[in-house]
RNA sequence: GCCAGUUUAGCUCAGUGGUAGAGCAACGGUUUUGUAAACCGUCGGUCCUCGGUUCGAAUCCGAGAACUGGCUCCA
């Protein structure tokens, strides 16, 4: 406490407690409101308090340090921060280090409110996110502060010499800390915003104990063992030939193949029932389709740059209705996109003949693959690709009828939900932002008001539990994401359910009502199962690999104990076969505890041994994978109880 | 696309300037086996790619690619 003397002087500090949170500063691009500061659990303010002791560790490494902010996060914090010192890994046992003096010399963390210039002239003189005054100015925090509307108290926290620009809470004293770990270093752009610097991100995990702490760990050991991009090369299910066939287009293996045909024949039941008609449409169309629909320009750049086919008197005219960038061509030309969404494809079908109030909902289907140029860095394994095969389906109906389609759908997710086990979900609402109209969004105020409120009290009306998510809606429409956690905890948005208001008016969609007037359907996209790739990639980490039956890309295995029963072996194989059951005979020389233990790490879901014994009584031992033997049973109760699981789709 | 890190046999990984290694897998043989691995042998590498430094590069330097963790974006 040196320089910063004079600060403290004329300022009272508090301890922060729930009743005095009356300020309330952000240091994030998405500011905390007041409220909910004031619900931050003890273990978010631990966690936040020990972005701040991180803060005043680094600073004692590197004193000119810019800090921008460090908020609580799932399991630990970050704190975003500015150094010509790239810090790496390596770096983590120093700064820890110094994060432990802190913890250890118990400072309390005190508060200050001060008037508005003060804090400017504080972080003007570079003593805001700092042990000291500094000849740079805090300039981050100078942004922060440009965030605190005016009449909102502004405060410090101060733990030591550190002093930050804070709203708190914090935990009592640094020695509250008790225990963190430095994870990981990535960047991130100051608010978030890709105009603005790159800072350099700092990851740590923090929990009351050591115990705790120690428990994320094996549970991030455990994600690690179930990552579906592990258990996906291991298992044979997919691979991703980089060189030959591109980043993020996964071919199917064999194994990988079977799951996904069994979903599909899952979903087309499914849709059966509820009165769904299968279309197939092609995985490209010529320009005018997306000038039309409005994916050019919107979602332009998501999609594949466009084939170019010289061809005389095929050429696109600009200025045709709907079309809002066309370039004027003088060469006549045509140019081809590969197909990011099926949507177009679908409203054409349904312009294809006319149609009546009679005729809807119309609700067409398809199992279409969709091809969406993701930046580089966003491919992730099978959660984010370049090529998707799309549950999707479109659902044509008047507004009367809305609420029971959505409503329809909906119903829909939770009974996938149910076979596969799927507890924890949450589905977030997604409405548009109004300052971004006619950019990111369709330029059509009236419309986007009238279908949010609409989504909105169906959302309320059938009671589901929701979020509501604002600058996430599809670019025609607002839409309910289904977002769905893995048994570890980790986070999938896999099912999707868009309201489209826009682009069946810009095809001139129509169908003549009651009173023999033309009118516009409404559109509903759906997609409960989201794409293959990415409902696979989750149903991997969900199992852990271990599918049930039914998925299981190896259903059964029959294991002879010695040669001798070859016979039988291939004898209950034949008949499970013919029966469509996905069996082989290991037929290998191994002992047959060498089989069982290959078996075990195939993953195969049932195993039949067979000996002298089970063949003389015309029987089978069942071993169920990662559950051990389960004894022996008669050859036909055996056989029958596996039709029955399959057909059942038995967890 | 941006920031950082990584890339050695099919897989998991050793190898810090001097002849590229291990285990598992694969393949061949022997073994005829009772609920998570019988034994012996063989094969297998453009050390990601291209360029540079050096008498000599998996190793040092530069560029590129792919992947990983984040950011932005998204099913």
């Amino acid at each position: 406490m040196n320089a910063d003397a004079s600060i403290h002087s004329s300022r009272r500090f508090c301890f922060p407690t729930s009743s005095n949170m009356e300020a309330n500063i952000t240091q994030q691009a998405e500011r905390k409101t007041l409220d909910e500061r004031n619900r931050m659990t003890e273990l978010e303010r631990l966690r936040h308090s020990c972005a701040h002791v991180m803060a005043t560790a680094i600073l004692r490494l590197w004193p000119e340090a810019q800090f921008a902010s460090g908020p609580a996060v799932e399991n630990g914090f970050y704190y975003d921060v500015e150094l010509p010192h790239r810090i790496t890994p390596e770096d983590f046992a120093a700064i820890e280090g110094e994060m432990k003096k802190e913890v250890k010399a118990n400072h309390p963390f005190e508060k200050l409110v001060v008037s508005r210039e003060q804090a400017i002239k504080d972080a003007q003189s570079g003593r805001l996110g700092a042990l000291s005054e500094r000849p740079a100015p805090s300039r981050f925090k100078l942004g922060n502060l440009e965030d605190i509307p005016e009449g909102e108290p502004i405060s410090y926290f101060k733990n030591g010499d550190f002093i930050d620009l804070c709203a708190g809470p914090h935990v009592m004293r640094t020695g509250n800390i008790g225990a963190f770990k430095l994870t990981s270093v990535a960047s991130a752009y100051y608010k978030g915003d890709e105009r603005n610097p790159q800072l350099q991100r700092i990851y740590g995990a923090a929990f009351k104990n050591k115990t705790e702490m120690e428990a994320y760990f094996a549970m991030l050991e455990e994600a690690k063992r179930r990552d579906h991009r592990k258990l996906g090369s291991e298992m044979g299910l997919y691979t991703i030939d980089t060189e030959y066939v591109g980043p993020g287009l996964p071919l199917w293996l064999p194994s990988g193949a079977i799951i996904a045909e069994e979903l599909e024949k899952l979903a087309k039941e499914t849709e059966f029932l509820a009165g769904y008609l299968p279309v197939k449409t092609p995985h490209i169309a010529k320009q005018k389709m997306y000038l039309t629909s409005g994916h050019i320009p919107l979602y332009l750049e998501s999609m594949f740059p466009p084939m170019e086919l010289a061809e005389a008197g095929e050429g696109e005219r600009p200025g045709e209705p709907g079309d809002a960038s066309a370039t004027p061509r003088a060469e006549a030309s045509t140019k081809y996109y590969l197909k990011a969404m099926n949507c177009p494809h679908h409203h054409r079908i349904f312009a294809a003949q006319p149609r009546s109030y009679r005729d809807l909902p119309l609700r067409l289907a398809e199992y279409g693959t969709c091809y969406r140029y993701e930046q580089s860095g966003e491919l992730i394994g099978l959660m984010r690709v370049r090529s998707l095969s799309m549950n999707d389906a479109h659902i044509y109906c008047t507004p009367e009828q809305f609420a029971q389609e959505f409503n329809g759908v909906n119903e829909m997710y939770l009974k996938y939900f149910k076979i596969f086990g799927v507890e924890k979900y949450v589905m977030r609402f997604s409405t548009h932002d109004p300052s971004r109209l006619g950019q990111k969004f369709v330029d059509e105020p009236v419309l986007w008001k009238q279908t949010e409120d609409m989504v909105r009290r169906v959302l309320n009306e059938s009671g589901i539990n929701y979020i509501e998510v604002p600058n996430e809606a599809a670019f025609y429409g607002p839409k309910i994401d289904v977002q769905v956690w893995s048994v570890i905890g980790r986070e999938f948005t896999l099912a999707t359910n868009q309201v489209d208001f826009a682009v069946p008016s810009r095809f001139g969609l129509v169908y003549r009502d009651r009173d023999n007037t033309d009118k516009t359907p409404l559109c509903i996209h759906r997609a409960p199962l989201g794409t293959h790739e990415r409902f696979i990639g989750f149903l991997i980490e969900h199992y852990a690999g271990n599918f049930p039956l039914w998925l299981a890309p190896q259903q059964v295995r029959v294991l002879p104990v010695t040669d001798e029963q070859i016979g039988y072996a291939r004898s209950i194989a034949d008949e499970l076969h013919s029966q469509l059951v996905r069996v082989e005979v290991d037929a290998s020389g191994d002992k047959i505890r060498g089989k069982i233990q290959r078996a075990e790490l195939e993953k195969v879901n049932t195993m039949l041994v067979v000996g002298g014994r089970e063949q003389q009584a015309c029987a089978v031992a069942v071993r169920i994978h990662g559950k051990g033997d389960q004894g022996v049973k008669p050859r036909a109760e055996a056989v029958a109880g596996i039709f029955q699981a399959i057909k059942e789709r038995r967890a």
